[in-house]
DNA sequence: TGAAATCTCGAAACCGATTTCAAACTTTAT
DNA sequence: ATAAAGTTTGAAATCGGTTTCGAGATTTCA
């Protein structure tokens, strides 16, 4: 009979002490193995704690060894496959080490991201990971950087890219090898009219996959047209706006970069909308490789970053910063290319 | 100067109350507004709470009062973005409510849930949600209700759903309501060969949607066909592979139900692949109404929830059987039909 | 003005674990 | 047999809050 309950009243470690006829330290270090116990009462305590199903109070553990086992992870917006998919990542890997994780979603408003983080603090969380950055600028820089500078100087941070003026670990995405996988694609189909649609030039890694677009283009001897860029945000509507534009150029592009595949997916349905067919009449490629490119007709050539690989390389940081070990120089997320039906040939 | 740490160590009620020249006990009066302080004590330690910013260690407060302030959430897969929403919505109210949440994912096994509610237990978490069950059949219903039993005679637990054989909280969805209006909408609309594709009839809401279908095409006097059901999981893959059933028949209808947004993608791109457009051809409506019906082309006419009140309702009942209060009757969610584009009128 | 009622506030106990310390008990070596 | 060394164990302190209790200060009212 499986029963935590004696009397509906939560056991404790003093009640087992009792029943075993043993003193609480004892069961400590039963529960903990931490230290020799004779054998035959830590098997009359050990019989008690599965009788029980008996579970330390995670609380007293926590204010005791000051340590909470939990990870606190704040994330632009889970409702967005490509944290989703980190976060599951991340829940996994932390799972794996005896930790548990706290989430919160800033919706990409620094105000919020402040308050969490310190309710974070608050919760004393033993480190803190950051996917996904804010986007809103209802805080200065400073005023931010201030703010997490204070928080960091308590508790560990690892953030999956970079925040402006806070020294924290850091695991980013090579977002050179990503961007020069989508373009030479591109090339190798033969095309030579490539736009790039959505994301703002002053989000780190955006900056670098059009900074390395237009190496490659220079490289080939491709003349780089400024109005091939059509910055923006990175949903859905953007794409779609994004598209129509493109489409009113005299030279219409005949590849378009999406920054994510919520962006393709506006542009896939802005050029769908007045007639291009895709990929026989434009190819669309785009970043992130979310379950979306999966879905949407034609299934969308995308780049893969193997998420589980990320979100255990976050959680170990993690859990290293925590417990105070080194940790080793970081290699960034190595991305893939996975080639599906949006891409094809120039024709 | 923003600033929670002195000498570089976390800052206790202690401290604070040494440099105000008063007893912890106070200070703790005056941070918990729990009982007169007299005005001039009051204010020198607010500003000194202030000052460092200090926040009470969760831990401690949680040990003290028996309570963590933390809602345990036990969701399905927030990759889905149906969980995912109501993931948020629920985040915030208890977030609105001076509530944090713990959230993780069972990805419908059972074993990982039992585990995971252990978990939450040991944690202390005031009470857990249930969003989204197990579809697994790793463990008997028996095991399962028994573990799930045990927790709850220590826990309260909300369900968006039922358990079978546990009797706890449940907020449900009127999947009657959901289902009429999407019959009806496509009835309206002049169909009369709908086919329904996607989803078990072992799970509760599944099957109200289709004895739903099923009792107004009588009261319309259609015929039902057998052959239109298309039972399945409820994801793209069951739509595709559904649909590629129905347009085998004799007779294809020329309206489909998907069970999601997931089965509905499916739907489309199958659709799209034997040269059938959406919805000049065959028109196709989903329930839930995630983001992939905004994304999808054309976008999809769907079943929405209003996700903050579901989540808010999830919460307000979790607060108050958590805080012993009376839960007064449940009332189901009203769903709500979106017309987009991918329902039209039979032509 | 003095007794009664009300406020204010600190000491101490408590929540439930871990950990240090030293006493008591075993085992080993001479 | 006895000293030395090693093991096992419980009492007590600790983590950082909240809460009860009662003493002392203040206010109210006759």
């Amino acid at each position: 009979m499986v029963s935590d309950t004696k009397d509906n009243k939560t056991i404790t470690i003093y009640d087992i002490a009792k029943e075993a006829g043993v003193s609480a330290s004892t069961v400590s270090r039963v529960l903990t193995n931490s230290a020799n116990v004779r054998k035959e009462k830590k098997e009359r305590v050990q019989a008690l704690i599965d009788k029980y199903n008996f579970k330390p109070n995670a609380l007293a553990k926590g204010l005791s060894d000051t340590k909470s086992h939990l990870i606190g992870i704040v994330s632009a917006d889970v409702r967005n496959p490509f944290y989703a998919a980190l976060y599951v990542a991340c829940e996994n890997a932390a799972r794996q080490r005896g930790y548990n994780v706290l989430l919160c979603n800033s919706l990409g408003e620094g105000t919020r991201e402040i308050e969490q983080l310190h309710m974070l603090k608050q919760q004393r969380v033993d480190a803190i990971i950051q996917i996904g950055g804010r986007v809103d600028d209802d805080v200065t820089d400073k005023t931010f950087s201030k703010e997490v500078t204070d928080i960091v100087s308590t508790i560990p941070m690892v953030v999956s890219g970079k925040i402006e003026g806070v020294k924290c670990y850091s695991v980013v995405i090579d977002a050179k090898e990503a961007s020069t996988l989508l373009t030479q694609h591109l090339l190798q189909l033969g095309h030579r009219k490539i736009a790039l649609v959505g994301g703002r030039l002053d989000v780190f890694s955006t900056k670098i996959k059009y900074d390395t677009y237009k190496e490659i283009l220079e490289k080939n001897n491709i003349e780089f047209r400024e109005e091939y860029i059509v910055n923006g945000r990175y949903d859905s509507e953007t794409g779609y706006s994004g598209v129509k534009k493109l489409l009113g150029l005299k030279e219409i592009p005949t590849a378009i970069i999406a920054i994510n595949d919520f962006a393709a997916a506006g542009v896939v349905r802005g050029l769908t909308e007045l007639g291009f067919k895709v990929p026989e009449d434009i190819s669309v490629v785009s970043y992130d490789n979310t379950y979306i490119a999966d879905l949407l007709t034609p299934k969308l050539t995308s780049i893969d970053y193997d998420y589980e690989t990320f979100g255990k390389k976050l959680i170990d940081v993690a859990i290293k910063a925590a417990e105070g070990e080194e940790v080793s120089s970081l290699n960034p997320i190595t991305p893939h290319l996975v080639v599906r039906e949006s891409s094809a040939a120039l024709r």
